[in-house]
DNA sequence: GATGAATGAGTTTTCATTCAT
DNA sequence: GATGAATGAAAACTCATTCAT
């Protein structure tokens, strides 16, 4: 069997295993078992546990980004509501699809050192990156013109961010939730804060 | 030295440990040494690793939970809005203080398997109570009706608790942003989007 | 059992099955059995298999060194030759009562790599150190001046040196030679020689 | 590529490899690396490990052993002390050229149980075989009878081969140290000692 | 003739846990 | 109440060796 087609399988099967077990109490002899090779092969073409772990982190992120770009994409030309729900559908569908790659990229990887969360940070900054444009690209539809100040926005994306992932928990633990209700919560509520902050309806401590 | 008082030592030790090891990467070699006693008076007096963490994860969930509900208590009678903002500086002020805790209850115990998962779901359980009856409460000082679905109620809580714990991340890894920034945005975004929504201005994807 | 004492028994053991096996292939578990205790305990006490490695490297050197000086200071206030002598027979008398002792030293350590091979060529620099002495008080007995060059001297110690190492292997092996007939074999050579050259008969390639 | 050229080629890599790691460090997956070819041709040429090892270790024993011969045979028909000296010229050319080499004879096979070091004690026997009948050849031309006992002979030679095995390793290690300024430190004590033995000038413990 | 793919057996090392005192 | 001494079990990793092609 050609070496790139037992490389994914052996991704596979980590990536199943960390995400249920957890990266250090994933075992190295389970992997392999799973992926239904020799542990000595893993070492072979993964190096170590670390290495493996990490280009397990590194494809799940990928097809995570990819996942949402397409969805943005999707909706391209339209308005900027359409394309933050294009991302965030994409979004739910895929942590719902890939419940162990989301495991690993948001329960794993942001916990063990530098080396992952960098990785899940960059992962996360290039999402950041999508919605803040998309926040962007409302508030110029709406007034023609930023209100918001740039550290604003940049909170509310992380904001926003940090909902979906949470809900995306909730949806992969509570199967009578589905994806497209979350997002259409999340979106709505999300929507409807965002008007009305760019109409100056926000809240004052005061 | 009561035993009471070494218990929390250990607790303290455990706390600093795990949250920045990692349940698994933790050794009861480095806790015991930490808090200063010999390992076999730790399995005395907390039986096993296991049921340690469990002790930590506990005793951080209890003090979170104090610290939110004293946050929102400090300003009952007030409107719900102002119970609310109570409630998020109290979280904010928590986690940026005791960013170990934090870390046990945010990062370890909810990938760490049932006994532990339980425990962290009660505890936001507890927290989403009381965010959903201030949403509740501010429907009613609004309209004297809540005009939205129990259903949809459960899903702003959960984005606005995420929201909430991500931005709690955020500023704990962040220096240049301060708990009464992040509560201020959040407050701020979900306000307006809660008062949007319950103005009818919701989104729709149609 | 007191941790010293338990110390030794594992240095003991070590030392023989580093002797025999050599460096690599002795193996830690073998180690432990024969030192009658558990494998945890090994690496609890002395840390790692290098570790334990340099303090057996350690101890049978500095046993060998004290065997020697003290052989030598047996003569002390004597002539040279007697005390070349004391030192010859104790070295020689020192590697056959512990041949995996020797083993280490000579067989295993120098080929080991930087951190043993300097231990061991400390070993022999303080033994070289001796015979350097002996041989420029002996000079000075027979002719009241040293005719020998520096650099001359350093090379006879050091052949002096390796033959007696070599010959020390060479009882070890060969039960018939006894460590007293080596020494004498070699110390009637060496003295002639010493004493050649300084008479001036030595060689010369012309 | 023909057989035998890519069978030296092995063996020069595994010369080189043994030479440094040792046997047991040494990987076979490194040699082939070095030789330029695959391991499953290395195993289809030279079996086994240990087949490889001995083979290196045949090929560099003749190889020294020829050095040596011929050094001693370009003087043949000349008096035994030139003989000597060209054999002793010889070995330190040789070991100086072939440091790996050396390193397998002198280093490692001596130190890995039956098969190799009785290889190296048969190389040796042969060099031994050739400075004892030169010893004998001295004897005679000095006195015509040899006065010395086999027996002294016999550890003469011991000694006077593990002194040059020991200057050869100087010589290797310190670069300041030419071999042929060992060769004549060596041979010129030697020489001496021979000498006052012949003469009755040995010393006398009594 | 030559190799990419694969593994059984063994290595060093760590860790939670328990006695005897 | 407290600890020094000790271990069973399992982890990550390596290596000599073999097939199928």
């Amino acid at each position: 069997m050609p070496r790139a087609v037992r490389e994914q399988q052996m991704l596979d099967a980590a990536v199943r295993i960390f995400g249920r077990r957890g990266y250090r109490a994933a075992s190295m002899d389970e992997i392999a078992e799973l992926a239904g090779v020799s542990k000595p092969l893993v070492y072979l073409y993964l190096n170590s546990k670390e290495e493996l772990f990490g280009a397990c982190v590194r494809r799940e992120a990928a097809a995570l980004v990819d996942a949402v770009r397409e969805g943005v994409g999707a909706a391209s030309g339209e308005r900027a509501d359409r394309q933050l729900w294009g991302g965030l559908r994409a979004f739910f569908a895929h942590t719902a699809e890939r419940p162990d790659g989301w495991a690993v990229l948001h329960g794993q990887a942001r916990t063990q050192g530098e080396p992952f969360a960098a990785e899940v940070a960059a992962m996360r900054a290039e999402v950041l990156a999508f919605v803040t444009s998309l926040i962007v690209a409302a508030a110029r539809e709406a007034h023609g013109d930023p209100l918001l100040p740039e550290r604003e926005v940049a909170g509310l994306a992380r904001a926003l961010v940090g909902a979906a992932e949470s809900l995306a928990d909730w949806a992969n633990a509570d199967a009578s939730v589905s994806g497209k209700e979350a997002a259409a919560t999340l979106m709505r509520f999300a929507w409807a804060g965002l008007g009305g902050l760019l109409e100056g309806r926000g809240w004052d401590p005061a």
